[in-house]
DNA sequence: CTTGACTCTGTAGTTACTACAGAGTTTATA
DNA sequence: TATAAACTCTGTAGTAACTACAGAGTCAAG
């Protein structure tokens, strides 16, 4: 048995996971991350299960995940009762929005690029950019 | 004198921008569109320079500014003291900020993608996707 | 035994809106 | 003219996903 569940407070939890302490107390009251087990005086007690748990919720924030998107997939795996399609779903919708706010970015950079190349940046009060802010 | 000053009520103005009234009323509230005159039962009512201002608000929203942003270029635009220059810094410093977003969420994309491919959606509770999110 | 670093709770602030509730006003129609 | 529909008023609260306190208690080192 080499393997010991490791006890630690909120910091190191914060640390290893790189999330921030509040924000650690925040998943927890809206019940993404369970609650801990606590020390006679109140401190959270966190193991294994957790670290491991706020890491995937990390990494799902990271992608962009929404934080109902990582609930639904969480409720998935919890239950032990998701089918890889389940997951694949979720995934496959997620990507379509990360690619639609690409696609809207690229409207924008597309007309800001324009906007800032009809500009000389001159030293007058008569502007391209103003110009086209002005109409839609 | 063929121009007539339009004055309209907050629907109307609403309906000609295509901008909720309630944001009409939350943009008065924060100094972005300059407080109406009122009819003598307290309706408020605008004119031309209010329709032109607010259609430049919806313009730079679309774009992608943040409030923050338009109070600055309607501030430089208030004074009549821009120069050109000062604009078009403006513009660039948030085509930077949209080029950002972009190139993250391109870096999500491709990593949705790849953990999508990976996948073939089966009926069993084995799924490379959650194994991916699981290991950081 | 004291100092500093940690943790606890609850609440408020952030961004850019949106959505009421409850009351008064205007307008169109019967 | 009466009344009903549609509009507007105010203030407040909710949304997403945190972040930042204040004020109090706790733990570890020197």
């Amino acid at each position: 048995m080499s393997h010991q569940s490791s006890s630690i407070f909120r910091g190191e939890l914060s640390k290893k996971t790189d999330v921030n302490g509040e924000t650690i107390r925040y998943y927890e009251k809206i019940g993404l991350l369970p609650e801990p087990a606590r020390t006679t005086s109140g401190y959270r007690v966190y193991g294994d299960l957790h670290l491991k748990r706020l890491s995937f919720i990390k990494r799902c924030r990271e992608l962009g995940f929404a934080i109902k998107e990582i609930t639904e997939l969480l409720a998935l795996v919890d239950d032990r009762k998701y089918t890889c399609a389940e997951i694949r779903d979720l995934t496959v919708t997620h990507l379509k929005e990360v690619e639609e706010k690409i696609s809207d970015l690229r409207k924008m950079q597309k007309t800001l690029r324009h906007m800032v190349s009809e500009c000389e940046g001159g030293q007058l009060p008569e502007c391209p950019i103003v110009d086209s802010l002005f109409d839609s």
